[in-house]
DNA sequence: CCGCATGATTTCCA
DNA sequence: TGGAAATCATGCGG
């Protein structure tokens, strides 16, 4: 090394790219192949020479370049040379070596990894695209289209991300691939000239690698970002509050009125009207716990609406269009509030419940209520009986409660009960 | 803008 | 854990 410094330095040509000092002349490729001379001056004015000439090759037209490269590969030197070139890079070459440890797996990228993977951006297309996706939620939401649009909508949006996301890493697997060729083409070519082991090219290709990864990180980091945009803008839009559709609140409606006795839905009654009115499962027990407590805050106010269902449910039942209590059909609303003496019946529901008001005995609606089968027509034709509010104290915890306070809560206090049912 | 309707959330309880 | 009750927050009509 030292030798090798001392010659460097003496020939000025220890720093790359700036013009050679020491008064040396630029070469004509045929001073290559003159011959040595005896003493030792000349042998260091030729490795000053070729040492110059690989110095200044860049600044040479190509042809010219190629010219003087192919000259210096068959100059006498040129193995003695490669090889002090060897033997220091072999030194530096351990250092950065040492240096370059094998990185640990980035926790941030795993997450981004896991996310994407999670939101199924990455990883194997879910469902089979956007297409089948819109498709599906089309499918299910038969009957209200309002969630299965916004559904649909969510995963088109993503699905896009998912293709900008995929084209986008494809690009950058294509540059990073041929850019590591470039790369490695062009270590192969300078491997004539110095000294380039083949773990060197892996190590810079390991570099490469890793620049480009981390490009695929920012791009990772970037659709996370626009996933999670999406995300926030979709379900805070489901998280709003947005009235059900008509149709799905008739026949969460014509469940309660026709199980007024019993408004508790099971599991499965809750999944079949969810899916009838193309909402979620909560979302119906929501809407009985809602319902439920409403109806039992002001009964009176929920009369109207009781009679209308009451009529619909005896006219699909008289009118045989559906099959069993426990899922009351829709009623063909046309002929249901049309035909039938809507005013007449209100009336008589309107009667009831003052009569009701003033501790309308209830023997009678017991009766008639024993003497149905639980879960046949008769509950659904009796709810005509049972929408008073005595109904609802013949049955268990519902009907205590239910039971409206200005007529049975001796122990009422000011409270808000009592105000509520007065408005 | 206001008040009511109503879906959602939270808290408590059995 | 499901339901009751209270409450929140938004939609919507007047």
């Amino acid at each position: 090394m030292d030798e090798q410094g001392r010659l460097l330095q003496a020939r000025g040509v220890g720093i790359p790219g700036l013009p050679v000092q020491g008064g040396l002349q630029p070469l004509n490729p045929h001073q290559l192949h003159e011959p040595p001379s005896d003493n030792g001056e000349p042998r260091k004015q030729d490795i000053g020479d070729i040492l110059q000439q690989i110095m200044t090759i860049t600044d040479q037209s190509l042809d010219e370049a190629q010219a003087k490269k192919h000259a210096l590969n068959c100059h006498r030197m040129k193995p003695a040379l490669f090889n002090v070139l060897c033997e220091i890079k072999e030194k530096t070459g351990l250092s950065i070596r040492s240096n370059q440890e094998e990185e640990p797996v980035d926790p941030q990228l795993m997450r981004l990894d896991n996310m994407l993977l999670a939101e199924g951006v990455a990883g194997p297309e879910k469902g089979g695209g956007s297409a089948a996706a819109a498709a599906a939620a089309a499918a299910s939401g038969g009957v209200s289209p309002d969630n299965s649009i916004e559904h649909s909508d969510y995963r088109n949006k993503l699905s896009q991300i998912r293709q900008i996301y995929h084209s986008e890493l494809e690009k950058y697997e294509q540059a990073c691939n041929e850019f590591t060729t470039h790369v490695m083409n062009l270590l192969r070519e300078q491997s004539r000239t110095r000294p380039i082991s083949p773990k060197e090219i892996e190590r810079m290709v390991g570099i490469i690698h890793r620049k480009f990864s981390s490009i695929q990180m920012q791009l990772k980091q970037s659709t996370c970002e626009a996933v999670m945009i999406l995300r926030s803008r979709f379900l805070d839009a489901r998280r709003k509050r947005r009235n059900f559709s008509k149709q799905a609140t008739e026949v969460l409606n014509e469940y309660f009125y026709s199980h007024l006795s019993n408004p508790y839905p099971s599991e499965e009654a809750k999944e079949e009207l969810a899916k009838k009115c193309g909402i979620t499962v909560s979302q119906v027990s929501n809407w009985f716990g809602n319902k439920r407590i409403r109806y039992k805050k002001n009964i009176g106010k929920f009369q109207e609406e009781a009679n209308i269902y009451a009529v619909k449910t005896a006219v699909s039942v008289t009118q045989g269009t559906h099959s069993g209590a426990n899922s009351p059909t829709t009623p063909t609303s046309a002929g249901s509030s049309g035909s039938f003496n809507l005013s007449g019946s209100g009336d008589m529901f309107i009667g009831m419940q003052s009569l009701n008001g003033d501790s309308y005995p209830t023997t009678q609606v017991e009766s008639l209520r024993h003497s149905m089968a639980p879960g046949s027509y008769g509950d659904g034709i009796s709810g005509s009986q049972m929408y008073s509010p005595r109904e609802l104290r013949a049955n268990g915890g519902w009907q205590e409660a239910a039971t409206p306070s200005s007529v049975t809560s001796p122990t009422e206090g000011p409270g808000s009960v009592h105000s509520d049912t007065s408005n």
